[in-house]
DNA sequence: CTTGTTATTCTCATACTGAGATTGTCTCAA
DNA sequence: TTGAGACAATCTCAGTATGAGAATAACAAG
């Protein structure tokens, strides 16, 4: 039997049935704090819950794809396609994650600069975002996706450009250092941090321009700053240590 | 409707079929040299062709139960669970990349100290460790999840205590050493590591004991050390850096 | 015994980091 | 209008980490 002979007489229904889903931890920085893009499940099961945005993938669509389709079908969010990041996160396939059935999702991580307030798409009573430190019950095992996006994207700030993603096209450096406060949670040594970015190739360039006006509360006017063209940063920026990670 | 009427009526045939495997990358250091364990697959589609050990997960088997159950399946190697060390690496859907039908491939990473030589399950012709320079064409987009598998093994070395996964229960300074310079494919400066070794905290730890005579060709007697406790280097061990990973 | 190999430890120059201080510009409120 | 406080940007200094090379000593093999 070659290979065409044996496609020709190939029944896809002899293996048991797997749903396959994509979840989306949608970040961005609001209101001074790390949020996270979460819908209300209009559906069943776990009608009334928040959770992830996501669903199934479609036939003939790539994983991807269909990650960015369900972030803009539940959200509202179109044309995000622009300064969006997106990555694949990690998948998850317990056994009984979902009640319906076998259910693999895969996850992604978006990270995207201040965006507009979304709108609930078809399957979603309600499409908002959540601050990362006050969240509600989340729906399946989405509190578990949520926890490793955010360990993701506090590492990846790290070693990569990262927080760029975060801030708009041209931003000042204390600007960036906010993003790091944020993401990370700690404050940071602002002529440390100043020091730091300028000296690692590639991470930003500068636009030869200033702000508008000084600070809201006082200071000189900052320069202006556009991404570089770095993709790893070298050396990296890395956290404050906290020993018992290590262990 | 409530939860429970909503899944006594839901069908899960109304979803596409997609099937779900697990691919694993299975790595060891043999001859030298940093292998892969592959399998000559017995089946079609792509029959005859060295693939990665993998296949279809079961009902009721959690992922990483799947990603193991093959890889002691299809190559006989039995009784792996002591020092291996195994971790979800990346999925990947593309709709084409199965020409039987939708197949979604989550793949796993292992790593483990030297291995016997693996026999051939079930659904395999043939099963071996191949050196990664030097590998056969590769069934679907194996090549690429291989590789994916090789950076993700080179970037763990650098802030985990990995290497010691390749290594024997008690191993030398020069053997780890061997190790890093085995995936890296660089050679590192004696001296420098053995200092940052000692260094690192909880990376190794004595064991008050040495080898029983000098190397091969020469050379004192080593002391033997373990795995230490850290689940972090800190501060990492880093690659040399290579200007053109960086942009 | 001699030569070559290797484990281990040092030295020294350079680079990077954390903490703190300095300088000068700007906003805000008295 | 002016003084106080905020903040961007730069600098200092000590501590730590790294790369390169060298020194020392134990051991294998001829």
């Amino acid at each position: 039997m070659d290979e065409s002979e044996f496609l020709a007489g190939y029944d896809p229904r002899a293996y048991p049935a797997v749903a396959v889903t994509v979840d989306v931890v949608a970040l961005t920085i609001r209101g001074g704090g790390l949020r996270v893009l979460l819908i209300r499940r209009a559906e069943q099961p776990h009608a009334g819950l928040w959770a992830l945005p996501g669903g199934f993938i479609r036939p003939g669509e790539d994983l991807p794809q269909a990650a960015a389709r369900e972030l803009a079908e539940e959200t509202g969010l179109a044309g995000l396609s622009g300064r969006l990041h997106i990555e694949q996160l990690a998948s998850y396939g317990a056994p009984e994650r979902d009640p319906r059935m076998r259910v693999v999702s895969i996850s992604y991580l978006a990270f995207a600069p201040d965006l507009p307030d979304p709108r609930a798409g078809s399957d979603a009573a309600d499409a908002s975002w959540h601050p990362v430190d006050k969240l509600p019950e989340l729906a399946f095992d989405h509190d578990r996706i949520l926890a490793h996006g955010l360990e993701r994207a506090r590492g990846k700030l790290e070693y990569t450009p990262l927080a760029t993603a975060f801030a708009g096209e041209r931003f000042t450096i204390s600007e960036l250092r906010g993003v790091y406060e944020t993401v990370w949670g700690v404050p940071l040594h602002a002529g440390n941090f100043h020091r730091k970015i300028l000296s690692v190739p590639g991470f930003v360039e500068s636009t030869g321009e200033t702000t508008e006006s000084g600070g809201a509360r006082g200071g000189p006017r900052a320069k202006l700053y556009r991404a570089g063209d770095a993709r790893l940063l070298h050396p990296a920026l890395l956290r404050p240590a906290r020993e018992e990670q290590i262990r």
